[in-house]
DNA sequence: TGCGCAGATGCAAATACTCGCATCAGCACA
DNA sequence: TGTGCTGATGCGAGTATTTGCATCTGCGCA
């Protein structure tokens, strides 16, 4: 479906919906908090929303869209699988959370808070190392100066060699 | 699965085997070119690795796994789905090909030259915009430099808002 | 050239994710 | 508060990808 885009914009309202805020949103626990999120990004609140942010006990734990579903499902059993991903898909474009794919088969999604990070993951030996925002920054400020394009890196994941296993096969 | 890293490795043959050659290999369309690089890496030859390599008829040409199997199968119907899942993957970890996400529901492959190119996608429009690996090299040398990790950074694709969605939504 | 082992493949099932469509329900407006 | 429109959800089917295991085969070695 390459030549098939539509969905990249399909759940913004009207005029100015979906706009990212210039400050950052520290999430909050409480439901108030994401229902004043979402209507000022011209989404409708809904109980299914109120659970699947619920899921993500704090920031900086990993879970995969299957991880919500079942957390998910203990409480509100008839909450489909479906609305799960569509939903993760929406929180990531608000903002809320952050989706990255680190090699594991299946995405991961995180609250995102003011200290963003990264990883950098060792192909030989699967190991992980974090990387600090400080070194992404210049790429998004190189990026908006050139292109003038705001781009988002939240939680980027980026493959290579550790420096021990370059050492092991040279 | 999230502590099982094993099929990080798990084709590596013994000692350097893997490593990445510091010079890029200009992709050849010969089989004896690529014959010559598996063995190297001390992979084997095998039928299905020439053919799978084959389907990329030239180098800026995307394809996806499933478009990949179509054209191997239409030589060798015996070709597994899952050989050529796993034979990317491979070719993937050698430095033939790219894998990247571009949001499309499916991963696209590409044949790797020197002229290396990233992807600005924005969120609201779907528009594409090709960044060029200038803007991306500082950072590959500042992970270098501060954690000695040599990154793989061959084909990214970024997403965000697009110089055209912000105005229009401000 | 033949033998054997480790790695590659085929197969099938499981998991991960996407999509179209009918129905349902927030929320704007009367 | 009631009504209707539009976006959200549930559902089911389809696509994309991964994995374990049995079998097969490239290639090093005798």
């Amino acid at each position: 479906m390459p030549s098939d885009s539509s969905h990249l914009n399909n759940h913004r309202g009207p005029a100015g919906v979906g706009t990212r805020p210039r400050d950052a949103w520290l999430p909050g626990r409480s439901a108030d908090e994401l229902a004043a999120r979402l209507r000022a990004a011209g989404q409708r609140v809904t109980p299914q929303r109120l659970l699947i942010l619920g899921a993500f006990a704090r920031p900086g734990e990993h879970l995969t869209a299957e991880e919500v579903y079942a957390r998910v499902g203990a409480l509100a059993p008839a909450i489909n699988r479906s609305t799960v991903y569509r939903t993760l898909e929406l929180f990531r474009d608000l903002g809320l959370i952050t989706e990255t794919d680190l090699g594991e088969g299946a995405r991961h999604y995180e609250l995102l808070d003011d200290g963003r990070h990264h990883h950098l993951i060792c192909r030989d030996c699967g190991g992980m190392l974090v990387l600090d925002d400080e070194i992404v920054a210049p790429l998004r400020a190189a990026i908006q100066e050139r292109y003038g394009f705001e781009v988002t890196i939240d939680h980027l994941a980026l493959f290579g060699r550790c420096k021990e296993c370059q050492r092991a096969s040279s």
